[in-house]
DNA sequence: GAAAAAAAATAAGGTAGATTAAGAAATCAG
DNA sequence: CTGATTTCTTAATCTACCTTATTTTTTTTC
């Protein structure tokens, strides 16, 4: 739970035995490479802090066609908010792309927490928070830039996650097909 | 006020005295049609609830292309949340699309009903997760569907704003060139 | 560490949507 | 009500990105 202590610390100060409080609500789940911690149309009964790892939130669309929404590495939150708060069947898939370690809470300890310990009420919503903001400058980056402007953009801000990932999920989280982002990549580097 | 207190109430249980807290801490103010409630760059002051008319919620790319990232009809939020709370330059432009009345809440006071007020902490929660939730839902529509798909789409779920607004404000929401919508327009009806 | 599978690169050809331009219709200002 | 301005339409041309297919490279598996 440390990494997961270090985050909440990060945003506001506590003291230890709150600190406690709320790690106490989480269990420490593992997963396998591959292997999915959301399938789409079950009700996500869990939201997920990443210790180690890596994971992707995305959709399969109407043709099939996948379309990575988000990379969760370590420090990082992964989870279909709307499913889990309103208990509707997911929208969302999240899959492991690394064995990656995950500190687990369900919606019965979240509403606890949110309820009795102040603090987290007030780090859940500096995350939703973070999250409009988040979603918002990428709506911004669709709709205003080119392929190649997104390529870059995602290489100079995610150095780390190009490294990481298969460029076929960078492609997707771009909205690209892998083939095009190869060409990008080309011309990129030249 | 009447609107507001509708709205809130609308979404939990709550007194009306309590509810007479809230709104005292909202100003009514009015703007004319093309008038800005939020300039690029400047700090946003404010969070605007519509009580009459309609806003957009806009930013300018870097080629001086616009790209209206969401409309504000009565009983709808508007705001730079990122500018507002974190108190940074705003990337977003508001300007009003018809002559249109708006309840104002500056940090302030918006900071002390969530510290003092809990039904404004809890309603406030709320207005944050459908916004995560309905940018989510934009993201995978952009990367989903074609631009006639996204009409249909568009014409189908606000058929009134369809009415309401230059169709340039709606192709630059989907995306399009005004030329390009005007196109699938005429294959939509026919 | 070799065989199998998955991912990436390369290239030709195709299409959704952009761009440019010009006329028609609607809206606005006085 | 009238001229001016903005918006909408139509059409020709163009391009960013997709599709399909093949080959090469990397990763996985046992």
């Amino acid at each position: 739970m440390e990494k997961l202590a270090q985050h909440i610390k990060s945003h506001l100060a506590i003291s230890d035995k709150t600190l406690g409080l709320i790690t106490d609500r989480f269990s420490e789940k593992k997963y396998r490479k591959k292997e999915h911690l959301l399938h789409f149309n079950s009700i996500s009964r869990h939201v997920y802090f990443v210790s180690k790892g890596c994971l992707r939130t995305y959709i399969t669309d109407f043709n099939g066609v996948e379309h990575n929404i988000h990379f969760s590495v370590e420090n990082w939150w992964a989870g279909d908010l709307a499913s889990f708060v309103e208990k509707t069947p997911a929208k969302y898939r999240i899959q492991a792309l690394e064995d990656t370690t995950v500190h687990a809470i369900n919606l019965n300890d979240w509403e606890y927490l949110v309820r009795e310990v102040p603090e987290f009420l007030k780090y859940s919503r500096i995350l939703f928070r973070n999250d409009v903001i988040a979603q918002q400058n990428r709506t911004v980056q669709n709709l205003s830039y080119t392929a190649m402007e997104r390529y870059e953009h995602f290489i100079q801000n995610h150095a780390d996650l190009a490294q990481r990932i298969a460029q076929k999920h960078i492609a997707s989280y771009l909205g690209l097909t892998p083939e095009f982002l190869s060409l990008l990549k080309k011309q990129y580097t030249s």
